[in-house]
DNA sequence: CTGAAAGCGCTTACAG
DNA sequence: CTGAAAGCGCTTACAG
């Protein structure tokens, strides 16, 4: 079923029939609901594809995910969808599928400059309005996306080269989450950090010191750890920091995997969390609802994440904005009970 | 750039440039050498919209899910992916956002009829050649996609009208989990069900029956249980379960949330998996990896599902296959070490 | 208020 | 081996 099909039946002109459909002029009324009429009996949709030619805007939006079944990549993929079905855009997905091909070798992804250029060609051949790439590790990404002329937009991710960048802040919510510790009595720390390579593992890290530092509170060497994100690393790390008298009332964790092994590292060395030790996370993962006591943590705004990225990219497609910019979006504080107010005790 | 461009630079024709593009016509050595020069210097990409117009078709296929954020979603959009870009595919993607909408109440998708219209208007209107439906939970989706005239294949899921699905075995996957059991010498069990409205757990019930009938074995009443596939009913469940002289030697819980529980009931019981207790879950789910000693559970062939939906697909729209199929695939026993064997001991 | 016609960027018989 | 021309299904000045 075509235009052309549809005004033959209405017996009016294919012009007609579009000033119908897209109401881009005026038409009589008793034009209007004939045609009307017929386009509903029939069931007739517009092919967007020949629009799309003809006005030579595709309001097609491609995303380039590093990988969809990092756990993070499918939230932003639904604030990203969201805001498209409200505006009028569709997106297509391509998927780099880099988790089992680099690992945690994130400086390896140029060696999949190949796949990045395929996807790039279709989205392009496509005549998307815009591009969103979204990490799979937040780092910087650079030259990886070559020189198209088209409005990008990183999220979980930023570059050095042109495009804006969607993140969150690592550095602000540990400096919080520490310096709640610190409110409520905590002055012998021990952290576990995350991977050292890691970029947001040094930020997190960072905000934590930074709060000691406001306190004039000084770490000692030896309770300075550091995981690799995962479960096992971290109760490893745990049993080194708790297993000796005088161990820290609170350790923070740079992620709720290693929390998750602190708390288990309590257990078998029969200390008690929070009473005898207070522990933090990172995430909000789903391991979280397992463990009692609840881990006190933090939430990234992974939906609202992908919000911005597509409201961003809409500015620049549409030219209400020019230029480049970096939006860090503050997590959220998920109070748990696996931190003990100190300070309550001697009232 | 467009092909006309490239033509005149190149002083050929645009068929010609087409020729050398699709490799669809003889042309020279030395024409071609030419216009390839030209296509590579300028960076031309042809426009994909414009090529499916002609062609009247669009490599393009509509996946529409869901909800993305459901976690076997981004395996399955990953295998339909991977297919996709081996055969020269796009993907578009809706992402029906089902979740938080209908919760449980699977029945209620009716309701959303209008969005799934929608995401059916556009994707037919971007002239896709045909459409993959995921769904959130797998169960019978009657009416749903209308009478569209498009290959459909449904993918974890089914329907009762047009269209192939995709889905996993339940039913035998239980039936042979506990013949496996059976096989160890347990002959006490202990069943944790799922949600009771749930075609999975209808049908993995009555795999762990058939295997009980086959061996002889008859269930206690009191040994059947009901959760809701989350973890603190699971725990819940099996304390009734086992806070009894002669309770089960084997819990079979119809999934890994549930089957953390027993293991938590079990540790808070006194009891050791799987010395007191042996357990068994569905999933193969993260969680696992922070338990010990390792559930023995069951992995779902998410990715290969995704493969398969998208060859079926592909084998309708070529018209290789003509009718509708059922695949249901079979899933892989994972091992932990939370089954004892019993029948060893007696050596 | 309505329609004839050009044109978006391609592909593809067809003729030479 | 190469090119002129029609046509895919739309939109949009332009004329009336």
């Amino acid at each position: 079923m075509t235009l052309k099909e549809i005004a033959s039946m209405a017996g009016v002109s294919v012009a007609t029939v579009s000033y119908v459909l897209n109401n881009t002029a005026q038409v009589s009324d008793e034009t209007r609901k004939k045609v009307e009429k017929i386009i509903k009996e029939t069931g007739y949709r517009s092919n967007i594809l020949a629009k799309s030619l003809r006005r030579n805007e595709s309001f097609l939006v491609g995303v380039i995910v590093e990988d969809v079944t990092v756990w993070h990549t499918a939230y932003i993929i639904d604030g990203i969808n969201e805001i498209a079905e409200a505006r009028g855009y569709n997106t297509i997905l391509s998927n780099l599928r880099l988790l089992n091909k680099i690992e945690s070798q994130f400086d390896h992804i140029s060696n999949y400059q190949k796949d990045i250029d395929k996807a790039l060609d279709v989205m392009i051949g496509m005549q998307v309005d815009g591009i969103i790439y979204v990490g799979m590790h937040d780092r910087k990404i650079s030259h990886i996306l070559g020189n198209i002329k088209k409005p990008v937009v990183y999220c979980y991710c930023y570059t050095d080269g042109e495009g804006s960048s969607v993140r969150y802040s690592n550095e602000k919510t540990v400096y919080h989450m520490t310096k709640m510790l610190i409110e409520n009595g905590h002055k012998e720390f021990g952290v576990i950090n995350g991977l050292k390579e890691s970029e947001p593992a040094a930020l997190r890290y960072n905000g934590f010191l930074k709060a000691l530092n406001e306190a004039g509170i000084t770490m000692k060497e030896e309770n300075i750890t550091c995981g690799n994100w995962k479960y096992r690393e971290g109760k490893e790390a745990a049993k080194k920091l708790l297993n000796k008298s005088g161990h820290p009332t609170a350790i923070v964790a740079m992620n709720d995997d290693m929390a998750v092994g602190v708390c288990d590292a309590a257990r078998e060395l029969g200390l008690k969390v929070p009473d005898d030790v207070s522990v933090t996370g990172f995430d909000n993962s789903d391991i979280i609802q397992y463990v009692t006591p609840r881990i006190t943590t933090v939430e990234r705004p992974l939906q609202e994440m992908g919000y911005r990225a597509m409201e961003l990219l809409l500015e620049n497609v549409s030219g209400v904005s020019v230029g480049d910019v970096s939006i860090t979006l503050p997590c959220t504080l998920i109070e748990g009970e696996s931190v003990k107010k100190l300070n309550q005790e001697n009232r």
